[in-house]
DNA sequence: AATCCGGGGTA
DNA sequence: TACCCAGGATT
């Protein structure tokens, strides 16, 4: 584990004007420093392509189904000139159950587009990191901060749920990433490489261990006391109304995914009978197939379906 | 700003 | 059942 060690507490009483946020980074930073997980990409032995294959599983796939994924992955290709070389229909294959298939897709893609671009070194800089194919604002930041040691304002679904509760005093953020937030986040975050990194860390361990969305464990937070939520009283959420939970039985994505598991599971091409037994609406699965190939998920070759080559 | 895009664990 | 998860691309 080598993320950062907290900072010492600070002695000095708070200059006038000092920033209003030192006092919750420092004990969000004291409480990582206790109680962080020995995640992989997070080891000393790290390197700055584990890391960003470990950003790109995590988009919307939790870490605890991600760690013996991405243990397997990085055994297989440690770097990105050999995620380059492979078949895709092997990195589809290893990807496996993550979900969102088109991240491996575009993992892949960025792979080769460091080896083009980049000599095969993760380039740094966020510009540099957002041209990549599936990195977007939180990647290219989480990558800065956590391969390359710089500063960089680092907002995924935990941190935003943290400073809307701890700084704002509400029990949700809004649905969408508002300007407001960035603003909040740019103007939490120290000024220092070493500070910015660590609070990036700690914020989000602390959004998904303590000020979780479900139920909270307040009890064991480190900044009870300052919570402007818990202040308050815990008041409900205010968009509670505009939230909608994505349908999930009957959708396309659920047909695309078990045209997926089926190619996945098969050693090689699947007669277009056999798709066809995974879904009852054969317009909808037609749709989908479509989709599929459109997205370069899969091939279809005369009456044969299999993943690309 | 709204939609689409997987899948599984949990209350 | 509903909700949630270290989001990104497209419209």
């Amino acid at each position: 584990m080598t993320v950062p060690a907290a900072r010492p507490v600070r002695t000095p009483a708070p200059a006038p004007g000092h920033d209003p946020h030192a006092d919750l980074r420092d004990a969000v930073g004291r409480w990582f420093g206790e109680t962080a997980r020995d995640l992989p990409w997070r080891a000393a032995d790290r390197t700055a392509w584990g890391v960003l294959v470990s950003e790109v599983m995590l988009q919307q796939t939790p870490v605890v189904r991600v760690e013996p994924a991405w243990r397997d992955w990085m055994a297989r290709w440690p770097e990105p000139a050999d995620l380059a070389a492979a078949a895709t229909a092997d990195v589809l294959r290893a990807w496996g159950r993550l979900g969102y298939p088109r991240r491996a897709l575009r993992l892949q893609e960025c792979a080769r587009a460091i080896v083009e671009r980049h000599d095969g070194e993760v380039p740094l800089g966020e510009e540099a990191l957002r041209a990549l194919p599936g990195v977007g604002e939180y990647t290219a930041a989480a990558v800065t901060a956590f391969a390359h040691g710089r500063r960089a304002v680092v907002v995924d679904t935990n941190v935003r749920r943290v400073l809307a509760r701890a700084v704002g005093g509400t029990a949700l953020p809004a649905p969408s990433y508002t300007a407001a937030e960035r603003a909040t986040a740019a103007a939490v975050a120290p000024p220092g490489d070493a500070d910015a990194v660590l609070w990036a860390a700690a914020s989000m361990e602390l959004g998904a261990l303590v000020c979780t969305a479900r139920a909270p464990r307040c009890g064991a937070c480190p900044v009870r006391d300052a919570c402007a939520w818990r202040r308050a009283g815990r008041p409900g959420d205010e968009h509670a109304a505009r939230r909608r939970t994505q349908a999930w039985a009957g959708t396309d994505r659920q047909v695309r995914g078990r045209v997926m598991a089926a190619l996945r599971e098969a050693p090689g091409p699947v007669p277009r009978g056999v798709v066809a037994e995974v879904w009852h609406d054969a317009a909808q699965l037609d749709r989908c197939v479509a989709s599929l190939v459109e997205d370069g998920l899969v091939e279809q070759v005369d009456d044969l379906y299999r993943l690309p080559a």
